[in-house]
DNA sequence: ATGGTTGCTTAGCAA
């Protein structure tokens, strides 16, 4: 019988300017201490990123920046085997969404999913085409059978449970049946929510709206997941929302999700 | 209630 030892804590937030969080950030890394971190909305070009500062905390990065909007990047103790950047498909699109690392065997695809604005709009259409070509990605590049992590800011809320009011939130941007549909297109390529697995009818938000004292009320939803194929639900020991890195001085929008994998 | 807040950039957009 082989004896599981090693624990790989994965991590993913998303921060609304890096400039801006990385106090918060710093502080973070070094309460939770976690493997790898995957960081949403940047908003910082490479050349800005804040290299030195992680690494004296560290961590290395891999960075795909983007001037004012999106950004991704991978934090991570060891140096990823590989790193992607975008999904180098046939469309031509300048969004820095995705980023992905392969970290001694098991890959960790980090997106921004596109927000969508409004049903109907522009935006939401290329979010469904987005998620569309997000698919076909993991498809063609990913087998359920291997161990790999998709974790991100999905920018959609899955069940009535991850809603404070869908009565409300019914058929709007974030809770839309066509963007269901899509993420459920996505989980049945072989990918379980590591949070809603371990916990099927816990309420646990993870981002609130700056606006009408959102988070006090806990007026919220859960828009951000650490997914994982099946190789890896089988290591899956815990995973939890830091809520606390809502509150106090500058907080993101969005608060942080931890998943522990006993390996 | 079509408001409200934050961040980037500098009046307007995106979230």
């Amino acid at each position: 019988m082989k004896r599981s030892k090693k624990l790989l804590k994965v991590a993913t937030w998303n921060v609304n300017s890096i400039k801006v969080r990385l106090p918060r950030l710093l502080n973070f890394l070094e309460r939770e201490d976690p493997d790898i971190v995957c960081l949403q909305e940047l908003k910082c070009v490479e050349g800005q990123f804040p290299f030195e500062e992680l690494k004296a905390a560290g961590y290395q990065a891999a960075v795909y920046g983007q001037k004012t909007y999106n950004g991704v990047a991978l934090l991570s103790k060891i140096k990823p085997s590989q790193v992607w950047k975008g999904m180098n498909d046939e469309v031509d699109d300048p969004a820095a969404r995705l980023i992905a690392g392969t970290f001694d065997g098991i890959t960790v695809i980090c997106v921004y999913v596109p927000n969508g604005q409004e049903v109907g709009s522009e935006k939401y259409q290329y979010k469904l085409k987005w998620l569309a070509r997000f698919k076909s990605f993991l498809k063609n590049h990913f087998n359920s059978k291997n161990p790999f992590v998709v974790c991100g800011d999905f920018n959609i809320a899955p069940e009535d449970q991850d809603v404070y009011d869908p009565k409300a939130w019914e058929g709007k941007i974030l809770f839309s049946d066509p963007e269901k549909l899509a993420l459920t297109e996505l989980m049945n390529l072989g990918l379980v929510d590591t949070f809603r697995t371990l916990f099927p009818k816990q309420k646990s938000y993870t981002w609130w709206d700056y606006r009408n004292l959102s988070f006090p009320k806990d007026l919220g939803l859960r828009i951000d997941f650490i997914l994982g194929s099946e190789p890896m639900i089988e290591h899956l020991k815990d995973s939890y929302v830091d809520r606390n890195e809502r509150k106090g001085v500058q907080p993101s929008d969005h608060a942080p999700v931890i998943s522990t994998f006993q390996m």
